[in-house]
DNA sequence: CTCCAATATGATACATGGTATCAATACGAT
DNA sequence: ATCGTATTGATACCATGTATCATATTGGAG
């Protein structure tokens, strides 16, 4: 079935903690690809769905799960507590501004963080692989 | 019903946003701050439950939406992406290192980010009032 | 202090999200 | 090409969180 050996940096790294490449996995990890940042379960199931619908519900859950387990994703609240919205971490890092009047969502770079979390590994002995930083408060709209 | 008004400092900010100070979200938010920083909805329902048998679970669900909404306290996922666990946020912000392993929670202060959230601040205009702040990696046992 | 309007509540029934189970299938190492 | 093992998809299930609405509480005005 799978005859592209053409796969995402992302897939590769799948590979090689020793899982399978399926259909499911690669469908799922496009559909994040191609999604732009932000996109809540449900719409996953939905694009996934169109993308081929006899990938089930399980699996693409079970693969939310295991990309989140990997750090390569990362559920975040927005508005609701009732979904989670996943969050690509391209580099190892994610960071945004949610505004609590209007729940846009301000990305940024640059978070500055490499030298704290070099500070944490030596201090506390841990290895650090990833971050999640999000700041809250009024974007420039609400804030006038 | 309410004759004590020694109000935590966390439960006047909600009166001073307008919000009345019921028998409900006074017990939410006292089993928060006695629960020592890190707690499942599952476990708020059941030690609001335990404090007084006569609040629904509506309610409880309905503060946790306002407390963070506020940003008193912020959900987040650690194992499962089925329940989120609620972090408080005392002086407005919160750190700490997930485990990817073992999914013990390490918490730690002192997180330098008072910097970089003035800078966004007047780089974007924005008005930033709390941050969370997650690692994810290998804790100290784990990295052996 | 009393009264009142507006806000919040609790009960219930409901919707939705996520999971356990397990026989069937596909991956990928050899 | 073969085979063991990881993974899948279907289903039925459970838990979490929510809409609804009649009732009750809050807190401020008078």
């Amino acid at each position: 079935m799978l005859h592209d050996d053409n796969f995402s940096p992302r897939a590769l790294r799948l590979r090689e903690a020793g899982h399978k490449l399926t259909n499911a996995r690669l469908t799922v990890l496009n559909v994040l690809e191609t999604s732009g940042g932000h996109i809540t379960s449900a719409e996953v199931l939905e694009r996934v769905s169109e993308a081929d619908p006899s990938i089930g519900r399980a699996s693409v859950f079970r693969t939310l799960d295991l990309l989140t387990s990997m750090s390569i994703i990362r559920p975040t609240y927005f508005n609701s507590s009732l979904t989670p919205t996943y969050v690509l971490m391209p580099d190892g890092h994610h960071h945004h501004i949610v505004c609590t009047n209007c729940n846009r969502v301000i990305e940024f770079e640059n978070c500055g963080l490499d030298a704290i979390a070099h500070d944490l590994e030596t201090r506390l002995h841990v290895k650090l692989t990833s971050h999640l930083l999000e700041f809250y408060g009024l974007c420039d709209r609400c804030a006038s």
